[in-house]
DNA sequence: TTGTAGGCGTTATCAT
DNA sequence: ATGATAACGCCTACAA
């Protein structure tokens, strides 16, 4: 490996010239600069990074914990994060959680702080104030959820008015049998259950009781979806609209209507919740909310940044606009 | 940060008996280790992954650079290569290239080999050959194409024999104006040409002429393959079959033909390749050739320790095997 | 079994 | 403007 030194011995300067030639820094003479430059290219020497944050002692690689990329919405989220943590002079490292507590435990405490600079979060089941003890002063921003009660930097998406909205969009197209396809569990705080508490709300404020039979919990992936239509035909159970809990469920949903002779939207009406891109370009299109993925992306890793510069700096919590996409789905 | 240093003060031994605790070496006392578990217990202690890396001069770190993680077909193929590196214990920091050769050859040749123990790339424009000086002996693995002349690792899919099949598939369908929309280019080598060549050998083993009018130069992207079906149309060719060059192409291509009302399978059968997860809930749901992900991912990765155990082991090309996916869309 | 010395490649600090 | 020195936290090699 060609060091510093070898450079500094090609040039014949010293070792911290050439530091500070290779890391732009000013009081260098432009004949001294030349030479460096020159040894530099003659020799293929390379700047040890790794070398360089064991004296600033940070890694500059920032963690990125999802359930997993293959997940389209996961790989958008991680597409921005890269892009703009790549824009301050950081690497993602991506952490698969598996959507399972252990991986997501493991994904904070185990040994991440050994290794990134900080962590970026998208817990799915874990509550991370058990996990506090943990951290300690090693910058995480949680991603997705809220509710942590200010102790710690979040970025989330507003669950409830979008999924409020979506519900709305279908009575105002004239629903009046609205399913909510969710996700495992209607308790406690995460993305269901506030998707699901938006969806609650726009029917009370239209005056449309809940129907308990119109709520599938079901799960997240498109099997699910499609399974929780099956279900309630099964059932017996009229509806003549869907608020799928994301995109991929609604896209199961779609499928089990097409399954069943159901027509989407003359039938039923479906709106989903992520707008990864193949909605677009689906028959028919489907009506989504988008969340405002590259917006997180940019705050979630400007909060680890800031937080590097000020460890003290209080918790910040931000909530990303969202934006309902109509197409053909709800037409 | 509390290092070895303060742990041995702690415990009152010296730092290298704490290293060769830390370490689970052997040569340690009973009494002495559980002194100095106990002060790691009490200090918080963590090792330092990136000084002890600086000594050895690895950072346990793959890189995976791809087009984008955005692209389901990459966010499929990144699960995977995680999942691998975890195995073995290695972390994957993802990159994107964003489809462009300075992104592949800033991915290749800038700090990479400064921070990881090797990369995974999957490249799509640059012809690898013409940076072989910038790697040297690093341990790099390329993914998706073969013809890299042996000169190093690759891990590759049957892109002839896949598209081929795909076009044979078709053709015992019935099919007999069978399109082919491909990438960006018939030449060099790259999955459009060498996909474009499986198509081109079905025809000819059937005996139907290639049209060249029947062959779409598109992109990559849903948008693509919409356009190029409304581009056959609006040139008035007839077409009763169309081989995508990926699944997105092809999701793509299903939309444009419902734009035009033509319907999948009944007057155009669509066929794409790689799998992606949304392909089995389509409507109809996308015959596919599957390309073996978890096949590549897993070899990349062992490709990528042996060559770190042994660099001067002579490079190898490993071929996936693939599978078709017959579904609706060629019912 | 335990400790000491030296160095991995870089940079901050202080001299020159 | 340039250079010498001493860290950063750990590990290899050797000494005790």
């Amino acid at each position: 490996m060609v060091t510093m030194s070898d450079v500094a011995r090609l040039a014949g300067v010293s070792k911290m010239t050439v530091s500070n030639v290779v890391n732009n820094r000013p009081g260098v003479s432009d004949p001294v600069r030349r030479r460096v430059l020159e040894a530099v290219q003659q020799s293929g020497y390379r700047l040890n990074v790794n070398a360089r944050t064991l004296k600033a002692g940070r890694t500059g690689v920032i963690g990125l914990a999802v359930p997993g990329v293959d997940q389209p919405y996961f790989g958008v989220l991680g597409e921005h994060v890269i892009a703009a943590a790549a824009a301050k002079g950081f690497h993602v490292a991506i952490e698969q959680t598996g959507a399972a507590a252990e991986g997501e435990a493991e994904a904070i405490s185990q040994s991440h702080r050994l290794q990134f600079d900080g962590l970026i979060i998208s817990a799915v089941i874990l509550d991370p104030r058990e996990q506090a003890h943990a951290w300690a002063d090693f910058p995480i921003v949680m991603l997705g959820e809220r509710d942590y009660g200010q102790a710690i930097d979040h970025v989330g998406m507003n669950n409830e008015a979008g999924s409020r909205a979506a519900t709305e969009h279908l009575i105002e197209r004239g629903c009046t049998r609205i399913a909510n396809v969710t996700g495992w569990s209607l308790e406690g705080v995460h993305v269901g259950s506030r998707r699901y508490r938006g969806y609650t709300e726009a029917l009370k404020a239209a005056g449309i009781p809940v129907d308990p039979a119109l709520v599938c919990l079901s799960g997240m992936g498109q099997e699910t979806g499609r399974r929780a239509v099956h279900d309630l035909h099964e059932a017996g159970v009229e509806f003549d609209g869907v608020v799928a809990i994301t995109d991929s469920v609604a896209i199961g949903v779609m499928r089990g209507l097409a399954d069943l002779g159901m027509r989407c939207p003359e039938d039923v009406r479906v709106v989903g919740f992520d707008d990864i891109s193949v909605c677009e370009f689906l028959t028919p299109s489907l009506t989504t909310v988008a969340p405002g993925h590259r917006w997180m992306a940019e705050k979630a890793v400007e909060l680890i940044a800031s937080r590097l510069e000020d460890p003290s700096r209080p918790p910040e919590d931000h909530t990303a606009p969202y934006e309902l996409k109509v197409r053909e789905s709800t037409r």
